[in-house]
DNA sequence: TAGACGTAGA
DNA sequence: TCTACGTCTA
């Protein structure tokens, strides 16, 4: 919570573990956890010029089950499907192997470690009286990826991401709240 | 920057000193100065019923002008000022006399005290090396306001505060940056 | 310049 | 449900 570090780091953070809960989107950037403020997929452009994934953001905003198991199914970005402010551009479309998608279809190949971060808006953590509705998940590699067709009829990326083994068990229990 | 607290607090906030600085909008909400997450008048529904305004913050974004002098003159909100992203109603329209812009009228009469937050936004502070882009300047009373008239024909509202006597001096000094 | 799993309050 | 002087990266 010092100044900004915003650096493009692969795989762990140091100084962050598994469970530290962050009350704000933009509370995962200065500690470099998530740099975007609003995109679930934060990426760079690896070495050899390949996009790859270095952390995404699962809230629940797409649909995508948050429960505690070692798998982790994550819808692409694009194709309208957060709920659209905007009055004309509501319409769905198919998504595209682009930015955020196509880094974590590389990162299936590449087999680098991404951060994951559970969005847990409007719950409470039992453990936290203060408000943390992002918790650090700990590290992921994507294993594979496919396309489905949405009920709109229209293109949507489904990547697979499953926890890798040894890192620390999360042990806070997750509440609902109703607002 | 523990928990949250929100209350419709009116004058000074306890624990913030004139200079106080912070990085991001929200995090004025978390200790009292201004609860809004992006509008730039805060303010709440007055014993009898009137509205009066709390706070304001002042970040150039309507061309207000923001020198270290005791009198700020403030733009009120509404008319699609902002740069807006929205593709259709970018139209600029007639302010209306209404939330955050009654508040402030009624706070004429009211004489109550208005905190007051300036934003640097794609500035320096000089004596801070951390990102500040808000720093609290102390408390102000609306002694005005009137109406203008708009290059695009279109009614502005225009508050003049002052700011009290007595409080300690701002001794920082603004040096632009080129983003 | 525009897009993105943002936020708070009315 | 919608507005609002947001905020980051590409």
């Amino acid at each position: 919570a010092t100044g900004k570090s915003r650096t493009h780091i692969i795989g762990a953070v140091p100084g962050v573990e598994v469970g530290d809960g962050f009350q704000y989107r933009m509370d995962l950037n200065p500690v470099g956890l998530h740099r975007p403020s609003q995109s679930g997929i934060d990426y760079m452009k690896d070495y050899d010029g390949e996009l790859v994934a270095l952390s995404i953001v699962s809230s629940g905003g797409y649909g995508d089950m948050l429960d505690n198991s070692d798998v982790l199914i994550y819808t692409g970005q694009g194709g309208n499907l957060g709920k659209k402010k905007g009055k004309n551009d509501n319409e769905p479309k198919d998504q595209e192997l682009v930015k955020g998608n196509l880094a974590l279809k590389n990162s299936i190949h590449k087999k680098n470690p991404v951060r994951v971060i559970k969005g847990y808006k409007n719950t409470t953590l039992k453990s936290s009286a203060a408000a943390k509705n992002y918790v650090y998940d700990g590290l992921y590699v994507v294993e594979e990826y496919w396309e489905e067709t949405g009920s709109h009829g229209k293109l949507v990326f489904k990547f697979k991401l499953r926890r890798i083994p040894g890192q620390p068990e999360r042990s806070w229990k997750v509440v609902e709240k109703k607002k």
